[in-house]
DNA sequence: ATAAATTTTTAGACTAACCTAAAAAATATA
DNA sequence: TATATTTTTTAGGTTAGTCTAAAAATTTAT
């Protein structure tokens, strides 16, 4: 079994081996959750003896198979729960980050299992985030950044990068749903905005917000 | 805000007091934690700093009324989260605790509040104990031992005393149920075992049983 | 390729929450 | 009431997880 703090360690190591092939480095580690260098090592000391990380000192980790299928089931936990918050307890998407975090580390597999069937097992969390399987494995779906789409092309609004609160609640400001169909009526070139159209709204969005918005190409 | 620790205390000495009258001893609590007396000593110091208990050496300690609503409201985070378990996700009522015991400790009044909602405000937990309202106040209502009851008189089940999973599994085998009305048709002398009839059928419990069900007279 | 800068690790210290063993206080008993 | 027993506290130690500061290894730049 994992302690609260082994569990948001590897966690973290699974979501940042997601985007780099390479080791982790223990830096990019304490970054994240905001603690010391110094700590990381220490803790990775203890991860690579209890066999969910290897490590090779001044090297960085990389997970085991066991490490990646303990991180995919925490990162599960997370997932459902924000699904639970958002569609039977009328959170909106840019308040369940904190909660989840705090759920995430409740130890009951039954518990998890029934949760995943009274929500009908979803597949996505509220961000548009894929939801491990109870196996750990991730089903990936081809999704584009919003800013990649030409003039005239138009695609399922799917995700988010971006999932700050400040972030969120903008789009909801914007009225920019995930699920709902976005085309792209302009582009300018001057400074990469778009002018767009979701469910017969026509808005314009900066570069900077089609960068954080994934979508599905239809 | 309280640790994971901190709150287990809190619970604790909260549920000694409300059958006990006078301070808590340092034992009382050591035993019902599986701790030593000594850890609870340093504890007790560390509580009563948070103006949480009252502690004098030597004397035991009272929650103060800040200690008691801290402690009510964990209790009640407990017990809304064992109905969740029984009504939403199909646990049944010995195989709640555990969970509970860590759901409790999850740190957000939004989550409580909808919960509360979400289940419609019950005021009791699956094995019949109140559930204290959001100021921490208990509505105790007049029950009775089972065991108290005369020939042909008769009774709601309405809790338990011992909600241990082998005593709850016990009373599932023998269709006891909670919210049945029960009627006393003997009582035997001899052992003071009983004849009683619950949901028209008629069985035999012994006087050890009869001591751990509560009953509301009709 | 050597020096400078950065990253990582080590060494030593701190706090929370526990422990054991011994001392002190309270309570029970003769 | 004096003594024995029990309860509680104190003193000192342990472990997990963190920290700072210094040392060592690696990487970058000249």
């Amino acid at each position: 079994m994992f302690t609260h703090s082994e569990e948001n360690y590897l966690k973290t190591i699974y979501h940042l081996e997601l985007d780099s092939e390479k080791g982790i480095s223990t830096n990019a580690i304490a970054k994240q959750l905001e603690t010391k260098a110094s700590s990381v090592t220490d803790m990775v000391k203890k991860l690579s003896e209890k066999e969910v990380v290897i490590y090779k000192k001044y090297k960085g980790v990389t997970l085991t198979a066991f490490g990646k299928k303990t991180a995919a089931n925490i990162v599960r936990k997370h997932r459902l729960w924000e699904v639970f918050l958002v569609e039977k307890l009328n959170f909106s998407w840019d308040e369940v980050h904190e909660v989840a975090e705090q759920l995430e580390h409740i130890k009951s597999p039954k518990l998890i299992n029934q949760l995943d069937a009274f929500l009908s097992f979803p597949t996505h969390d509220p961000h548009g985030d894929p939801i491990p399987d109870k196996n750990g494995n991730l089903k990936t779906i081809e999704k584009s950044l919003l800013s990649t789409l030409q003039k005239n092309e138009c695609g399922i609004c799917v995700g988010v990068d971006d999932s700050s609160s400040e972030f969120l609640q903008f789009l909801d400001k914007k009225g920019i749903i995930l699920g709902e169909k976005i085309t792209v009526l302009e582009k300018e070139e001057f400074d990469d905005s778009l002018q767009i159209s979701i469910q017969d709204k026509k808005l314009s969005i900066s570069n900077k917000i089609a960068n954080n918005l994934y979508i599905k190409k239809a």
